[in-house]
DNA sequence: ATGTTAATTAACATTATTGTTAAATTAAAG
DNA sequence: CTTTAATTTAACAATAATGTTAATTAACAT
């Protein structure tokens, strides 16, 4: 599998998603506070984050007895550089989607 | 879950992924074309397909007993606002990153 | 009408994913 | 050295995802 297609994996689950997010928004975090992305217990939010660090989309950082962990900045980047690989497709498709849309406007 | 986490879910695929670039590359193509992503049966190409219409990724136009495909740009776009989104954060990280590299690299 | 082409849906087996509770690990604190 | 705290691993059940072949649908061509 495509390393791309991995990370995409990982964050298609909803509460990897909302733990990524957490993580993006809050910096670097012990495992335990992630919990409040929903009503989970621990060893399958432990799961999730394992999930996560198999494709490269967190790191983890050891505090005494607290595991710590924060977002890679690669994985968000490497999703954006796709994105952006193709941007002349959507940008033109947008662009052409938003003129037909005004000349329906004008005819009403 | 978030509209996001499906559309990630669905390019978490390995030969969902494949399909979605070749249609980026290629441009709208039929179904059965589709099935040079791999070796792999018509049926399990269609619900593949299936699944990356329900998230949002790719939209179907009939000619006659043929189905083309395309992806919806905004699925692309979603992606990249997303990424950008954090843009501060990974850009800053990963200058970070590299001036530490640098300092490394005058230390041999 | 009959056959051909393109694609989907149905039915089923196999494997993966996700969650839970209980047990184990690791490090700090008393 | 025993207890507490934070997290992970083990074992297991339930559900979801994926692939296959066979059957069905839909449109065209003869």
């Amino acid at each position: 599998m495509s390393n791309l297609s991995s990370t995409f994996a990982a964050l298609g689950d909803a509460t990897r998603f909302a733990i990524v997010e957490k993580l993006l928004q809050e910096g670097e975090l012990p495992a335990g506070e992630l919990r409040s992305v929903g009503q989970i217990s621990a060893p399958a939010i432990s799961r999730h984050l394992k999930v996560l660090r198999k494709a490269g989309v967190v790191e983890q950082r050891i505090d005494a007895q607290r595991r710590l962990y924060s977002v890679r900045p690669e994985a968000v980047q490497a999703i954006g550089s796709w994105s952006m690989s193709y941007r002349e497709f959507w940008q033109k498709s947008l662009d052409r989607l938003e003129m037909a849309l005004n000349q329906e406007m004008r005819k009403k």
